[in-house]
DNA sequence: AATCGCCACAAACGTATGTTTGAAACATAC
DNA sequence: GTATGTTTCAAACATACGTTTGTGGCGATT
């Protein structure tokens, strides 16, 4: 074959389009006609256009999820007790392995990823839940040992802040670099972000509240009444 | 008048619909039926989709910034310095006063803000950053002291990983708070979640790299080569 | 050589969208 | 009470969308 499969090349013009302007804004001829290919040929290959989508996180987290894997069994076989930017570095390599050292796809699948949070009315972040769960459970297993001062709860928030962090920021990359740049004149790639990131996540992973604040009321930070409808 | 005007109406369906379902999964007809008034109300009143989108953001973000510079006169009236923390609470405290106790504004002016960075081809950001611009950056200037030890890059980058902390979490509040229940049981409102941004956000803020990797090279974290194409 | 399964293609289908139109209803002022 | 400006309404418009259809080509199998 000289060229690429059509389905490979729908899936690298959907993902490239889908994480520019989002899925309800990409239409399927915007994307067969990128893709060079006929506007049937999605339906025909994927069944329709929520199938392209999770066929393209699919391809995006099957061999992440497995280098990750990877990853951990070598992180257990060590055996040698890890700090939280130690695991943060695991993941980081992880994404590296699988992606190359491209900063256009690590930022399309931060954004994808984004996405998948905001839009997709909740049926992808399900889908992904189930395949990827296990993986995700195992890393927070090392995680948890990493930060014994925190409680479960502490560590699952601390965790979801910290993947805001990273979600809202590498997605939004080139913006957020361009803001900067025309501010002070320093360019910042996405790796330099990365190495930003490892150590502010880390900071803020090991927090946790005042136990006075974490009663809710006192001299703590705020507390709310119930929900007035 | 024995109910809200058409306008207030409209504006209300639309905030919650968009914080839902996102601006381009939300139509016209779906916003002009729950809000009880014609379909053509919307382009009468507002000319246009995408102007009845600013509409939403003014209406929110126009009462926030006078809340904020509000609050930031009287802290520098009072010419204390304020610590990170101190300047979050300033930033809760303003939301409070605008949006009230309400968990389910709060959430959606989040969900909003996050669309407004992932969606909406960027003319909505450049609208807002044009129009709030000057208090963020006074709020920034008050931060400025508050992390002596940080570089302005350092700054600006910690700045915003705390920022897509807040948006990401905040604005998926309820079904994060419902993934930790299923699994331990315990419910977690958005008060508590607020109390618990502001410790992380604190910590990472106050983070930095090893002036080693920031270098780029030799041991620290990671360093990539420029993109290839 | 004929047949079969797979794929590409142009065209059409049905539906949903944002927007516009023109008339009716309403309020206000003279 | 008539006239004027504003708002509401049902209907239609033009377009864009995801999907389906039928045809034809091409290679592999028999």
């Amino acid at each position: 074959m000289a060229q690429k499969d059509t389905v490979e090349r729908i899936l690298d013009a959907a993902e490239a389009l889908f994480a520019e302007r989002g899925f309800a804004e990409t239409s399927l001829r915007t994307i067969t006609s990128t893709a060079g290919v006929n506007l049937a040929a999605v339906n025909y290959h994927f069944g329709s256009k929520k199938a392209l989508i999770q066929a393209i996180f699919v391809r995006y987290l099957d061999p992440l999820a497995d280098a990750v894997t990877e990853e951990l069994n070598q992180a257990e076989a060590d055996d040698k007790s890890l700090a939280i930017s130690d695991l943060l570095m695991l993941l980081t390599r992880s994404v590296y392995k699988v992606h190359g050292h491209s900063a256009r796809r690590i930022t399309g699948f931060m954004r994808l990823l984004g996405l998948a949070y905001t839009q997709s009315q909740g049926h992808l972040r399900g889908y992904l839940g189930e395949r990827y769960g296990s993986v995700f459970k195992r890393f927070v297993g090392l995680l948890r040992p990493a930060c014994p001062e925190l409680s479960d709860i502490d560590l699952f928030w601390n965790t979801h802040f910290a993947l805001g962090a990273a979600v809202f920021t590498l997605s939004n990359q080139q913006a957020l670099a361009a803001m900067l740049e025309s501010d002070t004149g320093v360019n910042t790639d996405i790796n330099q972000v990365v190495n930003r990131l490892i150590p502010f996540m880390t900071s803020g992973i090991k927090s946790h509240q005042d136990p006075a604040s974490a009663q809710g009321a006192a001299q703590g930070y705020f507390n709310l009444p119930n929900e007035s409808h």
